[in-house]
DNA sequence: TTGGCTAGAATTGTCGACACTATAAGGAAG
DNA sequence: CTTCCTTATAGTGTCGACAATTCTAGCCAA
């Protein structure tokens, strides 16, 4: 769990300075390095204890993250880490597909130079460490959703950019470390980023928009040969 | 405020027995109708008198109305009912048309045969309280969102129907009572619904998509011409 | 040994209470 | 009369406590 502190950088809603907020980011990262375990019970007094806190703040933060699908909850049986299912899995990801889509689209048109020149060094960075790495195994704050976060910034629209940093991020990464069987596609991946940044640099939001579906629903059937031939 | 009972139809992880769902949905209901009106404070003790309750559920239920955006927060200052501007009305708009495209795209090749006739059926009853009331006005429960929650179930996707259908269908309800500008497009709309059905009764998924998008592009740029000349 | 039942412990949903903060009313100074 | 400060009021954030419910462990019977 580490320390907090301000890790999220500033972008939303988020922090306030409430013990609550302290809590809710927390546990978010518990969950999404593994420390509560998939299915794992969400004790609020055990978490209150641990935390030095009253059950109130634990409650907040354990109904937010039921809101952004990271924990699920049923009625006088309390909260346990999400385990998403790989139906659920897909369904994240044909949604995103539609979500993203939009974010390169209107990235395309409202990025600035400076932004975009941001997003190239960002896919240079990346391709030295798929050399390095080639296995394109999934890193902690793995260079692809930093580069998919970029953009859903990018796009200007703060609702788009809510969504899915805030919500769809975080769950996919719970997605990804259940269902194992999807490996990265490392350099297939980042010539499609390569393409994508090319199209948004150029202003071509259509373009942009179509290479960034192609981009998930590769991924996405990669996921789906992946689950059929275990 | 009427009573709130089981209006909401099975489908999500909404009601729950509890007294917070209870106050979620009475809430919820009040800004809807305006019984709150936006930018009036929530103050926590009143509410919870006023419904003879403690202030804890109340907690809960406003902060998931602020998750779904209904009301906005401030640290130390409470809730307040939401304000959407026009930016934030046209930003939700750009996410709905690449969410409900998704949509219409994935009910084509997953609503079944019956769910079809039904969605057809919808969209003829439509077209008689189009004649009767030609202004098109804005009613509690306009058939216009019955029609595109429907086609979101339709998709069999649970994730992008609950997004849908409880998170944008209220903040666009309280959106459009905010920006009342924009009339309904009544007869032109109602061309555009047939049309989809009639992509979706044909199992024609990227067509269902194309024209989804178009219909709340159609509507978005209203929007836009209205408040451009007032 | 296995299945169902019962008593106990633990947890959830809700409540009332208290410090700290923000807001609003009222008075003093200019 | 306006502006700034003071003070009272109301509200939020958090806490500990209690009833109702659920899970658990142990017991009894087959």
């Amino acid at each position: 769990m580490l320390n907090a502190d301000e890790t999220e950088a500033a972008g939303d809603s988020l922090g306030g300075s409430g013990l609550a907020a302290r809590l809710y980011e927390d546990l978010t990262r518990a969950i999404l390095a593994g420390t509560l375990a998939p299915g794992e019970k969400l004790s609020e007094p055990a978490i209150a204890r641990s935390f030095g806190a009253s059950r109130a703040p634990v409650r907040e933060a354990i109904r937010r993250l039921q809101e952004r699908g990271l924990v699920t909850y049923a009625v006088n049986q309390g909260a346990r880490v999400a385990q998403p299912s790989a139906a659920e899995f897909l369904a994240l990801l044909d949604v995103r597909e539609a979500m993203e889509g939009m974010a390169a689209r209107l990235a395309a048109t409202h990025m600035e130079a400076s932004e975009v020149a941001t997003l190239e060094a960002l896919v240079a960075d990346h391709r030295g460490e798929i050399e390095r790495n080639p296995l394109g195994a999934y890193l902690q704050d793995d260079p692809e959703t930093d580069f998919h976060r970029r953009i859903a910034r990018g796009s200007g629209n703060p609702i788009l950019a809510d969504l899915l940093c805030e919500q769809f991020y975080p769950r996919l990464r719970l997605c990804r470390r259940l269902h194992r069987t999807v490996q990265g596609r490392g350099r297939e991946a980042w010539r499609e980023h390569l393409r994508i940044t090319e199209a948004i640099g150029q202003h071509d939001g259509e373009l942009a928009e179509i290479l960034m579906r192609r981009h998930i629903r590769a991924a996405r059937a990669a996921l789906q040969t992946a689950l059929a031939a275990p």
